[in-house]
DNA sequence: GGTCCTGCGTTACC
DNA sequence: ACCGGTAACGCAGGACC
């Protein structure tokens, strides 16, 4: 039988000791496969040099003799054969060792101990990443395949009668083939329940979309509409729920917070109810795995909690204030949430079920339309990076880094390095930190007529120009070796050198880096959410490269890399710097890999041909680019000194568009009054270049704070809680509200974001501590005049006047004759 | 009882 | 434990006068 195949899930599964592959996916006509592969399970013994030939024969024979019992388990080395290979660069002479089943490769791995082995590796890889690396057969792409169909066979334990697919193949042969656009089929689940805490009350409705496809389950009411199914009690409803996703028949199943919520829940609820939540394909439950965080899969189908996608890869393209799936919803979609009040209360009671299941439901529209939107992040992501979807969709960026990285060291016959022990997590946690960019100190003011250069994914272009690896660091100086610069070194000046001989690292990277320019520029010529979603995987992944080598959980960890990476950033920082100010040009401010300078006496032209000179004396894929032309750009004094602030500067492009970065403006811990105030005035100074607007504007403001017209939801301040409130040695307004929450029965969890107002306070008998005079929106109380107009607003645009040579307090009260207070 | 400094805590920039 | 260093700045806590 031969088809076109296209792999979603990875699983493996035993059969007489031997490990094989289970891979659910599609095929062209829509059908739900499995395909069955054999993989051969190995793992490398490197050896010492100079092992004689003999000496390494008689060590395969009795490496071939090794057998483990494990229970009812044997495991027993099937054959070793010897390979040239390199590891870290270096060539070596490795035997690869076979065996039989994967979950023992480590256990046979440490038998073998003969000093002659230099190292054991890649017994560390997961079944699936082997898989993949073997055979070629990568997540989320087309492939024909040929196969023997199983048909109630009793090959594999009649795997095949158990499993829900259409049909299951036992592969002889995977061919690649042409690629056609491929849809998911996506479910969407949400749940509501009485209380918050995990499993202890009933799940009253959950609620289910896919394309044309929705539902609400629940046991607590009837319902007119019809999308609402009602049964008799939460068993049944559960029931229904399994029968329902088995029927939709769901690639992927998707939920927010998921994880962390809804399927544990749900399988708690199963287990009071005595009930199985068989989702799997193969009738399992869902498992969890216990990481950092709660990992929930299902067998055959992708199960994907889009939080954690959207936290660890989607957040940096957003601007909501928090990724709760009413603002991510309402950003990407321009939809939102249903209000919904009686859950803000602390217990539901008499709830009008008609609005909660419409409620319930909407949650899962947001959810299957978000996926779909994210859809192609999510497809070039996984392509690129080649795990498995499931993986994708909650690894981390140290994740992505280091399977983009194994899954290209096939091209350089590397050995893949080990997963560095709890050990050496420990010992590298405990290393120094090393010295960062450099950030150049602005000189407070208005600047006209000014560009901004930035070197184009700096880190990675300096790796791959100077060879820095883990592999490529010399021990020692030596001739013709790359060089850095001098920098400070567990507390001693030091230099780093690296051998000229491109390593795989620096290899892979540099393919890296071409790709993330080619893809890039398809992006600009063709803009559509595919292209813009492959050039963001690799301006991703390039972006996140650095970060991974000083990473102490890294396979490739270098902290030597990193300072040295580091040390060539600084250096490169300053030079343009430097370079500007020597041609004739004024540099104002500079951080890691940005210069801003005045173009002075020079026209645009004459900046671009001095910004190709500059590329023509940079070294190796090193590329400096020009970010923008502005107008104008205001740089201010820090509030305590007299110096310019770093991190803190607008600018206002040739076509009229503003950039703030590091202002109040751009803080969610500053009330909407200040940070919309002094946006507007910073607005008015850009596109002026004068303070008169913005003096009359900010007069307004004061006038307005002083009569009370500022609505309440402007006075509001936002604070995250970032750890439990027992572990808060200094309690500051927010931890202060998030107690007083705590009291009344609202659930206080870590990450949740706090909100208050600074109430006016009229015993004044001793010291006022502002978190005393914090209130919740809810509590009744005027707000204090003083504290927003001296602690929110006039701190927000005072260096900005500044910058004008205006007080603005003394401004105020000197034009009015009066004190503030009675303004 | 006021003033100043320091550390905690959060959030931003790159 | 899940990319990391640089930086600003408010608030509380405590030393000091």
């Amino acid at each position: 039988m031969e088809i076109k195949f296209i792999p979603i899930d990875y699983d493996y599964f035993d059969w007489k000791s031997k490990s094989y592959a289970k891979i659910i996916g599609r095929s062209d006509k829509g059908k739900r496969v499995c395909i069955i592969d054999a993989c051969e399970i190995y793992f490398w013994a490197i050896l010492n040099s100079n092992v004689s030939s003999k000496k390494i024969k008689q060590m395969q024979k009795k490496i071939e003799k090794i057998e483990i019992q494990k229970g009812t388990r044997i495991s027993r080395v099937l054959k070793t054969e010897l390979y040239n290979k390199n590891y870290l660069g270096k060539s070596y002479k490795a035997i690869k060792i076979f065996v039989t089943n994967f979950k023992d490769a480590h256990s046979i791995a440490s038998k073998i101990d003969f000093k002659e082995v230099y190292k054991r590796r890649e017994y560390d890889l997961t079944f699936t990443t082997k898989y993949i690396l073997q055979k070629k057969l990568n997540p989320l792409t087309w492939y024909q395949i040929t196969g023997e169909l199983l048909n109630n066979s009793e090959e594999f334990g009649g795997i095949d009668s158990n499993l829900d697919v259409d049909f299951c193949l036992k592969i002889k042969e995977i061919k690649k083939t042409e690629q056609i656009p491929f849809k998911p089929k996506i479910l969407a689940y949400d749940i509501e329940t009485e209380g918050i805490e995990m499993g202890k009350t009933p799940i009253l409705m959950i609620s289910l979309v896919g394309e044309n496809y929705r539902k609400v389950l629940t046991w607590k009411k009837k319902s007119r509409k019809s999308y609402v199914e009602t049964f008799k009690d939460e068993e049944e409803m559960l029931e229904e729920f399994v029968k329902s996703i088995k029927k939709y028949d769901p690639d992927i199943l998707v939920g927010y917070y998921s994880d962390g919520f809804d399927l544990p829940y749900l399988k708690i609820r199963a287990e009071k109810n005595k009930i199985k939540l068989n989702l799997g394909l193969d009738n399992s439950q869902p498992k969890f795995s216990r990481g950092r965080l709660l990992t929930g899969k299902i067998k055959g189908i992708t199960h994907i909690d889009l939080l954690r996608f959207i936290q660890t890869v989607y957040a940096q393209y957003l601007k909501s204030e928090t990724l709760s799936l009413n603002e991510v919803a309402f950003e990407l979609l321009g939809e939102k949430k249903l209000d919904f009040s009686p859950l803000k209360q602390t217990k539901l009671k008499n709830p009008n079920w008609e609005d909660f299941f419409k409620y319930n439901l909407q949650d899962s529209i947001l959810a299957y339309k978000l996926t779909e939107k994210l859809w192609p992040d999510l497809l070039e992501l996984t392509k690129i990076v080649q795990e498995p979807l499931f993986n994708i969709s909650r690894a981390g960026l140290s994740n992505l880094v280091e399977n983009y990285i194994i899954h290209n060291l096939s091209k350089y016959n590397e050995i893949a390095e080990k997963h560095p022990i709890h050990e050496e997590i420990g010992k590298r946690r405990e290393q120094k930190r090393v010295e960062g960019a450099f950030v150049f100190r602005p000189i407070p003011g208005l600047y006209e007529n000014l560009a901004i250069f930035d070197f184009t994914s700096m880190h990675t272009s300096i790796i791959v120009s100077f060879n820095i690896s883990k592999a490529t660091l010399l021990e020692k100086k030596q001739k013709d070796s790359y060089e850095s610069p001098e920098l400070e070194f567990e507390n001693k000046k030091t230099k780093f050198y690296f051998s000229k001989k491109p390593g795989f690292f620096p290899l892979i990277l540099k393919e890296l880096f071409e790709k993330r320019k080619r893809f890039k520029q398809e992006y600009k010529k063709n803009p559509n959410p595919l292209t813009k979603a492959r050039s963001n995987a690799f301006k991703l992944l390039s972006a996140s490269i650095h970060g991974y080598q000083g990473f102490f959980g890294a396979r490739y960890y270098s902290l030597e890399a990193s300072a040295s990476v580091l040390a060539f950033v600084r250096k490169f920082n300053k030079q343009i710097i430097e370079e500007m100010n020597k041609q004739g040009y004024n540099s104002i401010y500079a951080d890691t890999d940005s210069v801003a300078f005045k173009l002075n006496q020079h026209t645009k032209k004459q900046t671009l041909d001095l910004l190709e000179k500059i590329n023509q004396q940079l070294p190796g894929i090193m590329e400096l680019d020009l970010e923008d032309f502005y107008k104008r750009g205001i740089w201010v004094t820090k509030r305590t000194g007299e110096f310019g602030a770093k991190k803190k500067y607008a600018l206002i492009n040739k076509k009229n568009k503003i950039k703030i970065r590091g202002f109040e403006t751009v803080r969610r811990d500053w009330c909407n009054l200040a940070r919309k105030t002094q946006n507007k005035i910073l607005n008015l100074i850009l596109t002026t270049g004068n303070e008169k607007k913005a003096l009359t504007y900010i007069k307004k403001i004061i006038k307005k704070i002083k009569n009370r017209e500022i609505p309440l939801d402007q006075l509001l301040i936002k604070t995250q809680l970032k750890k439990p409130l027992s572990e808060y040695k200094s309690i500051n307004p927010h931890v202060m509200i998030a107690k007083k929450m705590q009291e009344k029965g609202i659930p206080i969890d870590v990450g949740r974001l706090i909100t208050y107002y600074i109430s006016e306070n009229k015993n004044k008998n001793k010291r006022e501590l502002i978190r005393e005079k914090a209130k919740l929106p809810d509590e009744p109380g005027k707000y204090d005049i003083e504290y927003y107009l001296n602690n929110q607003v006039l701190p927000s645009v005072e260096n900005i006047f500044e910058v004008f040579k205006i007080n603005i307090k003394e401004f105020i009260e000197g034009k009015k004759q009066k004190k503030l207070s009675e303004f």
